[in-house]
DNA sequence: ATCTCTTATGACACCGATGACATGACACCG
DNA sequence: CGGTGTCATGTCATCGGTGTCATAAGAGAT
């Protein structure tokens, strides 16, 4: 492999004028410059970045760690995405900034987080952040170093600076969008409460119901997720039956997720239920797959995972310039409601005013 | 950031025995050791890669290219999940080989993989991997130097070793499994010829046909697939409302993947027909959070994306290695069918003659 | 007692860039 | 015409490890 000795001696300079051609801090002369390129040209030189890095100190790179790329091997959540489109968002806004960013995997298996950060630092990365597949609590090990990190869709009780979807903000508006719509009982096929995704989701219907002066009826409200076991589709059929049955059923299920809504059109249909005619139906995370094939295709809220990757990079890379101290909190990050055809208005006079909400 | 001297003066040693402790290249003393270790411990001292490589002339890095993760815009192809599959069997088979794997993106725009590789090739990685999202015929810039390089999923015209699926075998195994459950009118939905997947699958569907005796009928074969321009239901509608009104109509509707097929549920049941008890269904691709989630739940062929990332690794490693020159033209992989409830067996009596297919 | 042969350790140069500093050639200024 | 500033380029040391070779201290062998 050629080096800038090599360089330098074919295009009869010195190998710190090689080094000015290449990097543009100081003025070359335009035929030395030629020369040095075409030497650069012939040799097929590439640059050696551990050399760069070494004397410069300053690595140019970003080090990400995500679960994304290998997925559980179960296939009941539909992992992977979110943190892609929070990749996405990190890349997208990193772009500009000359850093590289090495993205790194867990396989899924949270221990081996250790070790890739332990690499990430070796590769004296300028900063970390970590994605984790859905709102959850995390612990991470302690940088000792002074590495910035940022967490993406998670936390932990550590105070790292943390990036998190706003879930009670966005159930509390689509709930609020519904009762807007003329929806007053609305069922809550929910998460199950351990994740914080189904806590503060419950918290964002709650609150919903009580600004719109409805009260909380626990009958309409049922965890209908097992963790991605078996039997969800028994206790979905369940719990929507016994809705239904209700004296006073609702008119609209709001279901924890996307995913859970799929399988809540097949339970309905094969009940014979007419979506969205006879009942309609909400779910969460905008999961497009899902949402926009479904017929009818679904009302959802969106998680903005990209906005949420994008906040990610742009904190860190303040921190990383050591700009004003910043906020100290985790930045939440609510996503709008996406109002498809699988919910009714049943008050169609409300349109109009329905328009700015739809909007934001 | 501390540095080795810094051990080696707080540990009383020279910097040499200090690397020696690291590497374990060569016998230290208990009691050296010891010392060692506890500077190291006490300084939080991490070893930068950057004066290793520069040494020792080996980056223990692998590159890997993808667009899967920043997937485009229009959420109409399921992109993005199949090049993570690849990218875990890469990730698993590399695990134990001592390399890391860094991972780019170029967002999806083809452009920016020059670029990646550049970076790549600064970090001095020892192998290249180029993942695409479907398979397809993709033009790399060429690299010059001598760094071993794979294709995953693609291929191109100068033979650079490619990692293929077998979609011909896989469509062939899936229509022969159909014929043998007694089906005889097999309706094909088929993707857009262009691309790869439609042209070897449908070749695969007729030498199934042949195999099985079966004349091939044009009137059962159509292209509904717009490349994610609206209009696909429409198209669909039609095909299938056409088909089912022959006078011999088929008995099942292959798809050309997942995602049609869980169109096709739709509009099968808008159409009043029931799955599959009226008419049978399968898809292709096994794209889990589809195929395991309908009800119910679909025939379909597994695209073995992730033996298809074992394979690219090991082949990787193998070139490396300098190992055998080995084999010369693309690698295929195929995947096994997976024969779920969207499919009548119309002779349950060639049920137990089926169990070795269904296990192969 | 002398001579290998390990084992344990250190001295030193070197990998390939770049930062700091120096130098020579002009141009411009008063 | 000397002083000063800018441009273009070179010299040299240095970043933090590791390869090579040398050396010292014991363990056995003769």
């Amino acid at each position: 492999m050629a080096t800038i000795y090599d360089v330098a001696r074919i295009a009869g300079v010195s190998p710190k004028t090689v080094s000015r051609v290449l990097n543009g801090d100081a003025p070359v002369g335009q035929a030395t410059r030629e020369a040095v390129q075409a030497a650069i040209a012939q040799l097929d030189y590439v640059p050696s970045n551990a050399a760069r890095m070494m004397r410069s100190q300053r690595s140019g790179l970003i080090g990400l760690i995500t679960g994304a790329i290998s997925m559980s091997p179960e296939p009941t959540q539909p992992a992977g995405l979110p943190e892609l489109f929070i990749v996405q968002g990190i890349q997208k806004s990193l772009a500009n900034s000359g850093m590289t960013l090495m993205i790194a995997d867990t396989g899924g298996v949270v221990e081996k987080a250790a070790p890739l950060i332990d690499t990430f630092l070796r590769h004296r990365v300028e900063g970390l952040i970590y994605v984790a597949e859905y709102h959850q609590k995390v612990a991470l090990p302690l940088i000792s170093d002074g590495t910035p990190m940022i967490l993406a869709n998670c936390f932990d009780d550590r105070g790292t600076p943390a990036i998190l979807p706003d879930d009670k903000r966005g159930q509390h508006d689509l709930v609020a969008r519904l009762i807007t719509a003329g929806h007053r009982r609305i069922g809550y096929l929910t998460l199950r409460p351990e994740i914080a995704a189904g806590r503060l989701r419950l918290e964002g219907y709650r609150a919903a119901l009580q600004a719109g002066g409805i009260a909380y009826d626990a009958a309409l409200v049922e965890n209908c997720d097992l963790e991605g076991r078996d039997g969800e589709t028994q206790l979905l059929w369940e719990a929507i039956d016994r809705m239904l049955r209700l004296a006073n059923p609702p008119t609209v299920f709001c279901c924890g997720n996307d995913k859970m809504a799929l399988r809540v059109y097949g339970l309905l249909r094969s009940m014979g239920r007419k979506v969205p005619t006879e009942v309609s139906v909400a779910g969460y995370d905008n999961y497009r797959v899902i949402a926009e094939t479904l017929y009818p295709p679904l009302t959802t809220v969106d998680l903005p995972y990209t906005a949420m990757g994008v906040r990610a990079a742009q904190r860190l890379m303040a921190m990383i310039s050591g700009e004003a101290r910043e906020e100290k909190g985790p930045t939440l990050v609510a996503g709008p409601v996406y109002w498809r055809d699988s919910v009714t208005e049943l008050r169609p006079a409300n349109v109009s005013l329905l328009k700015s909400v739809r909007e934001e």
